[in-house]
DNA sequence: CTGTTAGCGCCTTCAC
DNA sequence: GTGAAGGCGCTAACAG
C-alpha cells in the first residue's frame, strides 16, 4: 500500500502522458482533449484517486474553506446559526469547519490560529464571554482575511463586519412584556458585561424601567456566566436574601431555565407567582408549561446573512470593501401559559 | 502585502540564518541553540509569523486532525457527543473538524472526500438516514485510516470499530415501562430501518410485547422521518384512524415532542390518557410537564470513548488492530410527572 | 549545533 | 493539445 496514496504521477505513469496533462483533465481545464479526458477520469477512478487538497491549497495558497468559530454548538441558537451558514457556503461552493470556544478565550486563541495556519479563506465568530479584546483577531485585518462577526462581537474591535440582533430593543420588549402582565420588581440575570450584546441587553431592561417608572435596584441585576446552574443559584440567592420579586429577566436562555426548575423545586408557581422571561429560539420550549417566554430569533435567518456577507468580502478580495454592521430584528413569543392568573 | 504571509525564509533572511535551522527552532527541536530559539521566536513574533499548516501537513502526510460527521449538530444528542469529542482530542492535541451531513447521504459522500483530501488522520462517524450501504467509507480500510462508528452504523460494514448503546436492551425497557404503567396498545414510531439502532429499537419494542403477551399489531407500527413533523402527523393518523392507543414509544426524541404537541393540540391528556416515551437526553426535557419519558443515553461519554478509541488506533497506525464493539448502556428516567393517575 | 539538499503533490507558466 | 520545469512552505535526511 502506498503510503500516502494514489498521485496524479500514477495516473500519468499508467496512461503514458504528463502530470500536467492528469492535472489540467481533473481541473476540467478546456485545453485538454476530450478523450484524454475521458482516459483520466476512468483510471483516477480505476485507482481510487483522492486529490491532495493540502498540495492543492498550498499550491494554490487558498483552501476554500470558511472558519466558523462559535463558544459551543449545544446552544440552539448557534446549532441552527450553523444551519444557516452551511446552507448558504453549501450553494457557494465553500466547505465549513465548525470549532468550539467552549467559552475559553485561550481555547478560542488557539482555535483561531489554526484557521489562519490552514488558510481559510474566511471567518465567521460568535466571540467566547472571556473575549474582552480583538488583538488574537487582528491578523485578519493585516492579511486581508474577511471576518464577519455575529451575534457577540466584542467592542473594541474597529471598522469590522457585524451581524447583529438588536438586543436593547429586544430587552426592552421582553421586560415591558412582564410589566403588561403586572410585574413590578423583576430582577435581571445579565451576561458578562464585556460583551456588547449583554451590555445592551441590560440597557434595554433599565431603559423599560425607567420608562414604567420602576426603581432600577441594583441588588436585583446579577451576573449569570450563561449557564443553568447559574439561574439556580442566583434564583435562590434572591429568594433567601427574601427579595420579593414577581418577575426574571434573563439575558440567556439556560439561565431563565435554571431559574424555572428551582422555583418549582421550591414550590413557586410559573408564572402566577414569579413570570420568566429568557432570550432562547429553543423549539422544544414550546412544550414546556408552565412556559417560557422567549424573545425569538432566527439564528438561520443570522447564519445566512453573515455567510453571505463573509462569501460576498471574499470575492471582492482585494478591492476596498467598506464594513457593515447589520441588525435584525427579534420578535416577542407570547404563549397562553404565559398569562398570568392573578 | 506579502501574499501568502510571512515564511520561515523571512525570519531565517532577517536573522541570517538557515530556513531549516527556524523550522527547527519553531518546533523546539533539542538539536538548535537555545540563543537561536530564543531569536527565531521573538523575530517570528515581530513578523507575526503564522505557519502554513498545509505545507507542514503536505510534507509530514498528516494533518493531526479528526474528522467528525454527524446528521445535524443541532440534536442535543449529538452536540453533547462532540462536545466529548473534543474533550478527549483536545487533552491528546488533535484538532477537530465537524461536519454534518443533514441526512444527506450524497452530502455525506462529498464531506467523507473532502476529509480524505484533506487527510485527517482519523475519522468519527454517525451516519445519515439515507446511508444503507458502506461503499463510501471503503477508502478508509483499504488506505488504513481509522474509522470508528457511533451511535449509529451501517449494518453492511464488516470489521469495522463501534461504539454503541444496547439499543434493544433500551427499547425492551422503556416498553416494559409503558406497560407497568398500564398501557395495553403502544404504538411504535420506529425510525429508517437501514439502520441497526433502528431496528434494534423494534426489536426490543417486539420482545417486550412478546413476554408480556401483548398481541403485536403492525398497523401501530408507523415509520418516523425523524422530525418532529413526523411525529405530529403519524399520531393524528393513528387517532383518525380511530386507533385506541394509550401508549407511544418513539425511537427518536423529536418525534415523541410533535406527538405530544399533537396530542395536547387536540384535548387529550399525558400521560392519563396516552403515555409518551422517546429516546432522548435533552437536558431541557427535565422541565416539561406533562413529561416524556426517556431513555437516557449520555451523549459525552459516548464521545470520549469513540474519540479515545480512534486515538488508540492512530497511534497504532502500521499494526494489526482487532476491531472492537464497545456497548454502553442506557437507563430509563424515571419522572414523577409521567405517573398515570387513572 | 547549523547549513545543504531534496521532495511532499499539485498547478501553472512557458515552450512546442 | 501536451510536455518540461519550477515552486508553493515546510521538514528530514545527510553532512559538516
Amino acid at each position: 500500500m502506498k503510503k500516502g496514496g494514489i498521485t496524479i504521477y500514477e495516473i500519468a505513469d499508467k496512461l503514458g502522458v504528463d502530470s500536467s496533462t492528469v492535472s489540467r483533465a481533473l481541473n476540467n481545464s478546456s485545453r485538454v482533449a476530450k478523450s484524454t479526458k475521458d482516459k483520466v477520469w476512468a483510471a483516477a477512478k480505476e485507482l481510487g484517486y483522492q486529490r491532495n487538497l493540502l498540495a492543492s491549497n498550498l499550491r494554490m495558497n487558498k483552501s476554500n474553506t470558511i472558519g466558523v468559530v462559535v463558544p459551543r454548538i449545544s446552544r440552539h441558537f448557534l446549532s441552527s446559526t450553523i444551519a444557516g451558514i452551511e446552507e448558504a457556503s453549501y450553494v457557494a461552493g465553500f466547505n465549513v469547519v465548525i470549532s468550539q470556544s467552549m467559552e475559553d478565550l485561550n481555547r478560542e486563541r488557539r482555535i483561531v490560529n489554526n484557521l489562519i495556519s490552514n488558510r481559510v479563506d474566511g471567518v465567521l465568530i460568535s466571540v467566547s464571554m472571556e473575549t474582552t479584546t480583538g488583538d488574537h483577531l487582528e491578523y485578519f485585518k493585516e492579511n486581508n482575511i474577511p471576518l464577519v462577526f455575529f451575534d457577540r462581537c466584542c467592542e473594541n474591535v474597529t471598522d469590522s463586519n457585524k451581524v447583529l440582533i438588536d438586543d436593547e430593543q429586544a430587552a426592552y420588549d421582553a421586560v415591558n412584556h412582564l410589566i403588561s402582565k403586572g410585574c413590578k420588581s423583576i430582577a435581571h440575570f445579565e451576561g458578562p458585561q464585556n460583551l456588547e450584546i449583554y451590555k445592551k441587553r441590560r440597557m434595554g431592561y433599565k431603559r423599560a424601567l425607567e420608562e414604567n417608572k420602576i426603581k432600577y435596584r441594583k441588588e436585583l441585576v446579577l451576573i449569570s456566566r450563561l449557564m443553568e446552574q447559574d439561574g439556580h443559584n442566583l434564583t435562590k440567592q434572591l429568594i433567601e436574601a427574601n427579595e420579593t420579586i414577581d418577575g426574571i429577566f434573563s439575558a440567556n436562555d439556560v439561565s431563565a431555565i435554571g431559574a424555572m426548575k428551582y422555583l418549582k423545586s421550591i414550590g413557586k408557581r410559573i408564572p402566577e407567582d414569579i413570570c420568566v422571561f429568557g432570550f432562547s429560539n429553543e423549539p422544544i420550549s414550546e412544550v414546556i408549561e408552565p412556559s417560557l417566554s422567549t424573545v425569538d430569533q432566527s439564528g438561520f435567518e443570522m447564519g445566512k446573512i453573515a455567510c453571505d456577507l463573509l462569501i460576498d468580502n471574499i470575492n471582492k478580495k482585494g478591492e476596498k470593501v467598506d464594513s457593515r454592521t447589520i441588525i435584525l430584528n427579534s420578535t416577542i413569543i407570547e404563549r397562553e401559559s404565559t398569562n398570568r392568573k392573578i
